[in-house]
DNA sequence: TAGATTGTTAATCGATTAACAATC
DNA sequence: TAGATTGTTAATCGATTAACAATC
């Protein structure tokens, strides 16, 4: 029997890549040693809360020291699997997904895009930043026989969910969803939603809030 | 004396816009009625938790039988300020950048690019998705010109900074951060990050979370 | 030894969900 | 009138923050 993975709360996975983030300036100024505490002031949290998201990497610290840099940045990695490079597709190579394509950092967040899919004939057969557009038709035996299980879909809003369905044929168990429009799937697949939206709406009401507190 | 505004949750704000897609779609259809229980059962969510997410618009319903579903579209977009379209810059014109240019759905959002920005002489002078291209020198001066209040950022990680210093010279409020880097802002500036990191590493850390727990 | 930081338990806070009364 | 849905209060759950003991 296998030990059993804990659920790790949404928020402390959001936060983890900032810590990354930091811990890479860290480690290009050449400091070995970090404290929960510097983090969190670096990025406007709380020290015991940067302490309980350091935790669920299982990586115990020293007290009066800290924790080694090398060892924090690869435990969180290695917590969010982005040691092991996981192969992805990518449906819809519009602006956006080209723009993903292009996006080098990506293999740092362990994923790689092997293959990209379109329903334009005259992006079928071309390269996007080196990566080669196939017919949709193609996508559930390709990611099969590749075995890839992450799949990013930024095709138009009425398209989405027929991609979700040949995304599910192929194995694909992963789904970054950037389309405004709720996929339906069956429990075992993992939908992350990244609609702009989301943020946009957190961005604009807030903005908003805060300038009405100013006039009151 | 203004009535305050109450601070929304932001669960409650990442939801609202996910309201507003459906209600669309039940517009299409020619629905004039909704229920809390249908938004609830199309989106996988609690009927309780959408009636309370609701109630922050403002709007009431009428018992037995739901709310009108243009009154409710009208009251989502004008919780979000969605109603009055701001003008927004955009620092940056990668690739990223221009996908975010050439989103025509962000004037459905409430924001609408005014003009763009970047450090690259053969970008300046020239147009993208109709947006004509600026220097970021120009930037502190044209904000305070045109009233902008919102600005996008989509530069490299090293220019992230300087371009949020020449925003708030600018007199702009709120800042939709797309650059992998925790941006330093006095209070009275409103930040919403957006990087593509924080939903990726919900995915690949969920992902393998339940691939795991089915091999147990 | 004293002091700083981790690790952990307890308290607080906020968001979600359950229960139910009000109303059409 | 009966039944369905809103509106609201109470209970639960989970995440954040505070307090403090353990440890180097």
């Amino acid at each position: 029997m296998t030990k059993l993975l804990k659920a790790t709360p949404k928020p402390t996975l959001r936060r983890l890549p900032q810590y990354l983030d930091f811990l890479y300036t860290l480690k290009i100024q050449d400091k070995k040693i970090v404290t929960s505490k510097s983090i969190a002031d670096v990025l406007g949290l709380d020290q015991t809360q940067v302490r309980k998201d350091i935790e669920q990497t299982g990586i115990t610290g020293k007290p009066k020291t800290g924790f080694v840099v090398d060892e924090l940045i690869f435990r969180i990695r290695e917590h969010l699997n982005w040691n092991n490079l996981s192969d992805a597709f990518i449906v819809g190579v519009g602006s956006l997904g080209t723009a993903i394509l292009g996006y080098e950092r990506f293999k740092h967040y362990g994923i790689n895009f092997v293959a990209a899919f379109d329903a334009d004939e005259n992006k079928i057969g071309k390269k996007v930043s080196g990566i080669n557009v196939y017919p949709v038709s193609k996508l559930a035996q390709m990611a099969k026989q590749l075995e890839v299980h992450i799949g990013v879909i930024t095709v138009p809003a009425d398209a989405a969910q027929e991609v979700t369905y040949e995304m599910i044929k192929g194995g694909i168990r992963g789904i970054w969803n950037f389309v405004p429009k709720q996929l339906i799937v069956p429990e075992n697949i993992v939908v992350e939603n990244a609609q702009f939206y989301q943020s946009l709406a957190v961005l604009t009401r807030k903005l908003r809030e805060k300038i009405h507190s100013e006039n009151k």
